[in-house]
DNA sequence: GACTATCTAATTGTGCACAATATAAATAGC
DNA sequence: GCTATTTATATTGTGCACAATTAGATAGTC
């Protein structure tokens, strides 16, 4: 079928595009994450605010956010689930009631040992695929933080 | 400050994590395509699906759906959100009903010129720091295969 | 004390992503 | 010709993501 990188004027093909790459490569990781995460009841971003918190507990949902870069629209329903299946508690800080700080209940605070395994599990699933990872995410560290401040400027 | 990497006991810290890399490098290739296609009035995922058909026209919701890897249930909201701006038509195929074909309006032909532009802006706001995008997607696309993979086996 | 600016979180609305299910058409086997 | 299976799309329900708006609380000013 000829060569297939028939760019046609300058519009690069998809799948050549960076963009796209990490497009897909995301969408892998959130079912892989998927599969792994249901045995715990978990999905990847209320996984990755369970990581936050066994990191540190007691944060305010502001603080959170930063650590995700995830606004208030996307925390608050997503830790009123985790309330909801007994994870967490929500409590207003008595001393300043604007805010909202997040601890590990016990349930929560079990499933830490559970946790471990799951990035073994990604570790298993990307094989050798990951190599130099430490490198590899530096690098996207370094497209994530142009992007970002392209953002912010225009 | 000591140094920042306190792993403790085997939890690898987010920041870390290639799979958290992902995830916000994701994120903010979102954010610099939303303020850039929102001139034309498309979302990151609607531009991806003008990309294809720019490329090749007529394909059916099945064909569209492999390349970006994506199902009908996101597909057909997204679709018609598309025919209802004007910049493609939804098609049954006469031979076989089941299938839907799609084409490109006239105005979704006439968006073809002003996407050109879309990754040259892009490209700025990348900045140097895809240094060998080349390189950097090629890794990417080996992570989401063993991914992918894993993510069939288990 | 009332007034205003600021800050925090919640709320609302739109759109993406996907699992599960439904519907309907084409095809295979008989 | 008739049923069974497969295939293509649509529908429904849940959850993430973010912009815009709202509401409550604090701090500073007069």
């Amino acid at each position: 079928m000829a060569k297939q990188g028939r760019a046609e004027e300058g519009m690069p093909r998809l799948e050549q595009q960076l963009c796209f790459a990490i497009y897909q490569v995301g969408h892998a990781f959130n079912r892989a994450y998927r599969s792994i995460l249901s045995g715990l009841g978990l999905t990847y971003p209320q996984y990755l605010v369970m990581l936050v918190l066994w990191e540190q507990d007691g944060l305010m949902v502001k603080e959170l956010g930063e650590r995700l870069m995830l606004d208030s629209g996307t925390l608050t329903p997503l830790l009123k689930r985790l309330e909801a299946s007994g994870l967490i508690r929500r409590e207003r800080d008595p001393r300043d009631e604007r805010q909202v700080r997040i601890h590990l209940a016990e349930k929560g605070e079990g499933l830490r040992e559970e946790g471990r395994c799951v990035e073994q599990a990604i570790g298993e699933a990307l094989g050798g695929t990951a190599g130099d990872a430490a490198r590899l995410r530096d690098h996207l560290d370094l497209v994530r933080d142009a992007l970002l401040a392209s953002s912010r400027e225009g």
